[in-house]
DNA sequence: CCGGGCGGCCAAAGCGCTTTGACTGATCCG
DNA sequence: CGGATCAGTCAAAGCGCTTTGGCCGCCCGG
């Protein structure tokens, strides 16, 4: 149409300098008009890079807790892809075919890079991630391998271990915590603070105050209900996910006892976007850790070991915002035992 | 490799008919053990299909309540795709650059079609969609346009009218409306029934009784109790979603109100699968209409359309299910006004 | 015994781009 | 004033597939 060659008019489209300005704008001006973009099949077959990023997320039904989360991680990934120009794939996969994907995730070349979410103990995907040639970021941590691959994740361990330390200081010795279930890496890591803090008072960790299941709400409320219905029921709460506080908060409402003076709850908070923690003062104690923010960083470091594929091994351990709200409160004084033998 | 020709292999690995079957053999074995699959953009290209499907999510920041359910219904869509040879990308999309977005998916030919999810009084978006030559299928409906385009949507007012009904039918006469938020054509559609019902019943909706907002937890509790302040507070309330609902339990018991006795509530469920309402009897009485089906039917629909881009629009109208919960019962016995006037 | 039909395979064109290498005319410098 | 330099452009190859059209040899029927 403008009476230039193809070469001419990708080097105007593409920003190369060896374009005049005068033509550059008349391509561009062209192109506007016609509604032309770069085919991106074609172009992927010239440049051998398809911009564009595969989210593999494992569909197995002991883990759709976890799709709240995701939903959150993926808009911030999407922000930085969108800024770069790449496009956002998506693949669930049930468990048992996730060797065949990421082979064929290779092998395709459909994506340049593979985001990694849910690592969990003992995940066979690290091998199969090195196997595909393709560069990858995890959301989280494996266990069992070093730290020879990208990853991001939080400092769970540190982060649980700072709250339990919290509610030690308040006074509280009953501690119970609801964590995930622990077959994820993080559950792992987040018991392993808990018991660590406990370990340290001199404390030894109770079988009967540490659960851990799929986040709900009704694990909340059924757990604080059962807990409080012990001999020894535990003054104070740990609970991995908001949404599982919120059961917390509605059994101990039930039995009439006041959150942050009969007793106190932490909870960790993803700061979902739709599932907000109070405004001001928040209500529930938390620990913060904006699952938006961990979708933005491991999208940015993929795309950096993209440009760079020989750099090292890159690593960002996030720490968990500590924010006190009203649900935490000094441990109640002990209820004498004859009184409390009477209530029911 | 085979001594074959590339045309050979083409057809082997396609499934074409003028192949040996022992040749067919060889090459699959062939490629199985290197790992071959043929390149997805070099296939696109000879092609001229994708095979893929985007959905675009807008992402203003007063819809981000619309994450929890675009999970879900994502996640069904996918199930289709992923038994399709479907690649599904997820583009998030700010409001001002919806028109760019769509422009972009049809020149860059990355997709085969769209769907397009959460659609608004007055969308902009059909307009642009139909500019675009990309076959779509929409979440919900253009409450603007005819049907003149592919849709897959809940009857909305179907359902709130009948969940209005039957709070009519147990002698409530002050029903509470907590809608989502009302640029979104389904919660337009969800008042139109509550107001039918009610009018039906020669009863006139009331503006202090209709709410609309993001439906957070939040927004549940602290509607319901301005409402239970109210001169003449309401008996029952109908809630767009499980969460809100949450919010309404948590005021009730908070003010000493049994649900199902003293205050009946009706929510909607997308049955959502991280948020279960109650197990073999629901906790809440609610209207259920799966969101991971509508994704399905959706994606399906989607395959269809690309099938036989011919064929006439297509639309699906799903009908909730309605279950009865505890949370429902009948009106409470007016209280005299003399001794209302003593509570505060 | 011969011609037509057909199963099985191949060569080559084409999909829409990027990129290499080369060409042309203008500019600059000694 | 002539050769070197350079900015601006182009033709053509190549990316990895599919698909068209054609070829070859075998088998069958007349």
């Amino acid at each position: 149409m403008l009476g230039l060659s193809q070469t001419t008019v990708s080097r105007a489209l593409n920003g190369y300098p060896e374009v005049s300005d005068a033509t550059r704008a008349r391509v561009e001006a062209a192109a506007r008009k016609h509604n032309y973009k770069a085919n991106t099949r074609a172009k992927g077959l010239a440049t051998g890079r398809a911009m564009a990023i595969a989210h593999v997320i494992p569909r197995a039904s002991a883990h759709e807790m976890m799709n709240p989360v995701f939903a959150d991680f993926i808009a911030g990934a999407g922000e930085i892809y969108a800024a770069a120009g790449y496009d956002m794939m998506l693949t669930m996969v049930q468990d048992r075919d996730e060797g065949r994907i990421y082979h064929e995730l290779g092998a395709k070349r459909a994506v340049d890079g593979i985001i990694v979410h849910a690592p969990r103990k003992d995940d066979p995907r690290y091998d199969l991630l090195r196997a595909t040639a393709l560069p990858f970021v995890v959301h989280g941590r494996f266990s069992h391998v070093g730290d020879g691959y990208n990853w991001v994740d939080m400092n769970s361990r540190r982060a649980f271990e700072r709250a339990t330390s919290f509610l030690l200081d308040l006074g509280h010795r009953r501690i119970a915590l609801l964590n995930g279930l622990e077959d994820m890496d993080f559950a792992i890591r987040r018991r392993e603070g808990y018991c660590e803090a406990l370990r340290r008072q001199g404390l030894v960790p109770a079988a009967e105050l540490m659960w851990a299941d799929e986040m709900t709400e009704f694990y909340g409320y059924d757990a604080t209900l059962r807990m409080l219905d012990l001999r020894d029921p535990p003054t104070a709460l740990l609970t991995s996910s908001l949404i599982t506080a919120l059961g917390v908060r509605r059994a101990c409402s039930e039995r009439g006892l006041r959150l942050g003076k009969d007793f106190s709850v932490i909870s960790h908070d993803d700061d979902l976007s739709y599932f907000r923690n109070g405004a001001v003062v928040p209500d529930f104690t938390a620990l913060r850790s904006p699952i938006r923010d961990h979708g933005r960083r491991a999208a940015a470091m993929l795309l950096r070991v993209i440009a760079d594929p020989a750099a090292t091994p890159q690593n960002e351990l996030l720490e968990a915002e500590f924010n006190v709200g009203l649900s935490t409160g000094p441990a109640p004084l002990p209820v004498p035992s004859t009184f409390r033998a009477i209530t029911p």
